[in-house]
Order: structure tokens, then C-alpha cells, then sequence
DNA sequence: GCCTTCATGTACCACATGGTACAGTCCTAC
DNA sequence: GTAGGACTGTACCATGTGGTACATGAAGGC
């Protein structure tokens, strides 16, 4: 279908306007502007400003929680978890993860939009490699343990990486991570 | 000395008020009110809204230092790590970490007065660590690769800690990864 | 053909913001 | 005592904001 939605359009256009200038700053009438509208349009399809960003929070958790499921299962960890992490790590996530980490960090102040973000972002996360170690014979505590860990250093490394842009260093971290699971694992 | 300029006095009052309430909807006006003075006494002393903001940004950056450097040296690398996590996931500190995760997402954004809070945000703490594993015998690769890992899995697992408030886990998920260390490094 | 509903643009409003002009207060040096 | 400077409060300004009233267009059902 050739044909979209008005509101799924502006949308979509936003999160990607967003994900390119922040959204601390973000006015209705700048967005709209870069959007070819009126900041009328944004007000009317999404009731207000807050409406606005509520979907945009929840689209960007959306994005973010595809690009880390949508991996081919296997039996190889190890491999999957390098699969995940060559993905994360392309910069053509990068303007999405700033947002993720700029939500993230309003969310932890409190801002009423957000906060829904911070409900499953740990556990959404880790339930799928919990089951899946758990397949592979771990114990469920230690399996949790793992998808814990696992999931803070790609959420720290990735910090690292927008912040310094150093690749090879960070990879290095995380090779070495993976390695350390693969041989005690 | 009982008496200190009413300057720094407002900065200190400053970084606990948007420690507490965040920094993003700051408005001088508002600011001023909680501290018992005027918004035009925060533009005297600091220039504009943009000149506080900076000086709230070195605060932040130097507070944050000064708690991840201050452990007592000893042989053992677990347990001062222990030590370290031990600091860094207690209550009180919190306020502190939630603003620097949002000072954080807002640098990785590009807003002015926070990018310069990148700059060592991962060399800075990772340069000490990396000289306490070459001491001990680590090749310097080697060292650099646990370093940035280290600091990585520190951050997220804050990250997961502010957002879950589940300390037993992430507990457990620190104590998995320093575990893994001491036997393999 | 007309009416209804959805969509869009223009013009406007009340409000909060950062910043400033000006006047006043307090303290210290002489 | 008083002159000068550091500090603080009041009142104001221009600007940008989110939101709304109203009029207009566009599309489809009857």
C-alpha cells in the first residue's frame, strides 16, 4: 500500500527529525517547519505536545526493542551475540541509540512521557537470553545473571562508542567480553 | 571558614536542586525561587542561564570524578572493585548519577554546554585502571580492553540499577563479572 | 447536488522564559 | 562620615511557546 496515514507519516517523520536534533529542545513550530507543516497539523493529529512525544517514545521503544530481537537463532552464543553487537555497533543506529540514551536519561529524571520507557527496558531485554541459556542447560539464576551483565555492557559499551567514536577499542571490550563467556559460560 | 561567596554557595544549592529535579525543564525563574533568591541574582553571577549551566556541568563532572577515585590502593583488584561498586550503587548516590545519565544523553545530542562532559568520559576513568592491571603485570592491550569493559559494565548496570531499582540483581550481575575477572585475568 | 466528516492553514491568545535598566542597600577603605 | 564598589530587588521587555477559534478545502455517502 502506496498510502499512509497522515499521522503515521508526521510520526515517523518525527522520530527521524528527533533522532537527528534531540528532543530537549524540540518545539512544535521548528518540527513542523522541517516536517513541510504546521505545528496546527501536529497539535491536531496528536492533541498535544506531550501526546506527540508519548508516541514518539513509544515508537523509538519499539525500534529498539526489533533491532535486538530480530537476530537468527542458533546454537553458537557466542556468535549471536557478535551478530547482535556488529549490528548495534553500525553507525546507522547511532542517531536512534542517542535517542535511546537521551530518553533514557529524562526518563530517569522523571519526565512524564518517558517513564513508561523504563518499565521492561531491562527485563524485556533479558527474558529472551535467559531462555535461551536456560535451553542450553544453565541454571536460571546464573542464566539471569548473564543476560543482566550481558545487557549492561552492550548498553555501556555503546555509551562508550556515541560518546568517543572509538571502534576498534570498543569492539575490543566486547570480543573480550564474549570471549570470557564463551570459556566460562 | 563558616562564610563562602554567595557564588559558589548558589552553585553548590544549584547542582542538588537539578540533581533532584533534573536539568532539562530548568528555568531560572524556578531555580531561583527553590534557593530563596532571585533569577536575576543567578544571571549576575554567572552571566546567563548558559554560563550556570556550564558551571553545573564541571560540578558534575568533578564530583563524579572525585567518587570514582577515591579508593584506598591494595592488591587486590576484586575487592577494590568491590569497594568501588559497593560506593557507587548506594542510595545517596543516585541523584547524582541520574543527572549525569542526562547530562550524558544530552551531550551525546550535541547541546553546547555539555559536550565537553564527553571528552574524558571514558579515557579519564579508564587510564587509571589501566595503569593498576599494567603494574600488576597485564599486557597493555590487554588492560586497556578490561578497562573499557569494566567502565562499560559499570554504566549500564547503574543504568539497569536507577531504572529497576532491583539492587540484588544487579548485584549479582557485578559480582558475576568481577568473579569472571579474577579468574580469568 | 448536498451534507457531513476529516484535514489543513491563518491568525491569534495567554503565558513563561532569558535578559536588562534602574534604583536601592550594604559593606569596606580612607 | 563618606565615596565607591559589590550585591540584590523590582519592574519591564522582546521573544518563542503550546494551544485555540475560525474559516476553508477535500472527499465520500446518500
Amino acid at each position: 500500500m502506496w498510502y499512509m496515514k497522515a499521522r503515521q507519516r508526521l510520526l515517523d517523520a518525527t522520530v527521524d527529525y528527533v533522532a537527528a536534533h534531540g528532543i530537549g529542545d524540540l518545539s512544535l513550530r521548528q518540527l513542523a517547519a522541517a516536517l513541510g507543516t504546521s505545528h496546527r497539523m501536529l497539535v491536531y493529529h496528536f492533541g498535544s505536545k506531550e501526546g506527540l512525544l508519548v508516541e514518539v517514545v513509544r515508537a523509538v521503544e519499539s525500534r529498539q526493542k526489533q533491532a535486538l530481537t530480530e537476530f537468527e537463532p542458533g546454537p553458537l552464543l557466542g556468535d549471536q551475540a557478535r551478530q547482535m553487537w556488529r549490528r548495534l555497533a553500525d553507525p546507522s543506529m547511532w542517531p536512534l541509540e542517542r535517542l535511546f540514551f537521551e530518553l533514557y536519561g529524562q526518563a530517569l529524571q522523571g519526565r512524564t512521557h518517558t517513564t513508561q520507557l523504563l518499565d521492561g527496558v531491562v527485563d524485556d531485554m533479558a527474558q529472551p537470553m535467559i531462555d535461551m541459556l536456560v535451553a542450553q542447560g544453565h541454571e536460571p539464576d546464573v542464566a539471569a545473571a548473564w543476560a543482566r551483565l550481558g545487557i549492561a555492557v552492550v548498553r555501556g559499551l555503546l555509551l562508550d562508542l556515541l560518546a568517543t567514536g572509538d571502534r576498534e577499542g570498543v569492539d575490543a571490550a566486547m570480543e573480550l567480553f564474549i570471549g570470557t563467556f564463551e570459556k566460562l559460560a
